[in-house]
DNA sequence: TCTACACCCTGTAGCAACTACAGGGTCAAG
DNA sequence: CTTGACCCTGTAGTTGCTACAGGGTGTAGA
């Protein structure tokens, strides 16, 4: 399978998948007598297996964890649980965060009057000295 | 105003406060004899802006613009309604992404059974080749 | 046979928004 | 007079790609 064949197959990027082999996420292909890379379904299903992962918003160096993991068929998958939980916990913070954002927002958005700059709730707010800031800390 | 005191006040970095000057976000201040960055109110208030702007997440361009349009004080502010909203829409767009993530992730880690790699189902379910991946696009 | 075109190769630079050095200079206190 | 906290410039690193530049290869039609 050519590189272009195995993109497809995946959805991904030519480019990407040889950054894969750059960074040693997905293991260097056989060559064609024209130094075309050569894919093998082996390759395919680690590509597959990467995208996936990628999709539910592991990062790359998680997901070569998982890879890892998923070699060691014998051993217990308590380490793959503790990988997905704690991206599980970080995804619930960003969400988290994304939802106080968008009150705020929402807020300041609805405040807008519509007149000149002079009088902009928006900008106002933005311009107002942070004076509990310091105290957050 | 030293730089050390201008990022103190606005819970930011010195290099960071650099940076928005190298990348014409912050004027250049003053100079003292031994050259050191000596910063006027002016900047205080600007690098508060720019830094309450970055807390509502907008990027260095949308804040640059905004710095512009809060400058222009007799132009209506639809356009920083408009710089506003946009920001809103994908925030909440954000959110909606890393919703649909943590509802497979959960789904993903609930049918985790604890046992070995081999039959784990986290590790099966990245596994699993996307057969509908083609047909979605 | 020529030539267009799609595909492949390597290597490097760019994106956002900083952060982290390396390798220096300055200044006030003890 | 030395220690330590601060300041300076400039460059490289971070994440996860993406976009060239400048070439080579393979195949189908005129």
């Amino acid at each position: 399978m050519k590189i272009g064949e195995l993109a497809n197959a995946t959805a991904t990027n030519v480019e990407t998948v040889r950054y894969y082999e750059k960074i040693s996420l997905l293991a260097p292909p056989a060559r064609s007598a024209s130094n075309y890379r050569s894919y093998s379904n082996e390759h395919l299903a680690r590509l597959s297996f990467i995208r996936r992962a990628r999709d539910l918003g592991f990062a790359l160096e998680a997901v070569r964890e998982l890879l890892t993991l998923s070699d060691d068929t014998g051993q217990s998958c308590e380490a793959v649980d503790q990988i997905a939980s704690a991206h599980l916990a970080e995804v619930e913070r960003k969400i988290d965060d994304l939802s106080a954002l968008r009150s705020e927002l929402t807020r300041v958005i609805g405040s807008c009057r519509h007149g000149t700059i002079a009088d902009c709730k928006i900008i106002e707010s933005l311009a107002s000295t942070p004076q509990l800031k310091g105290a957050a800390q």
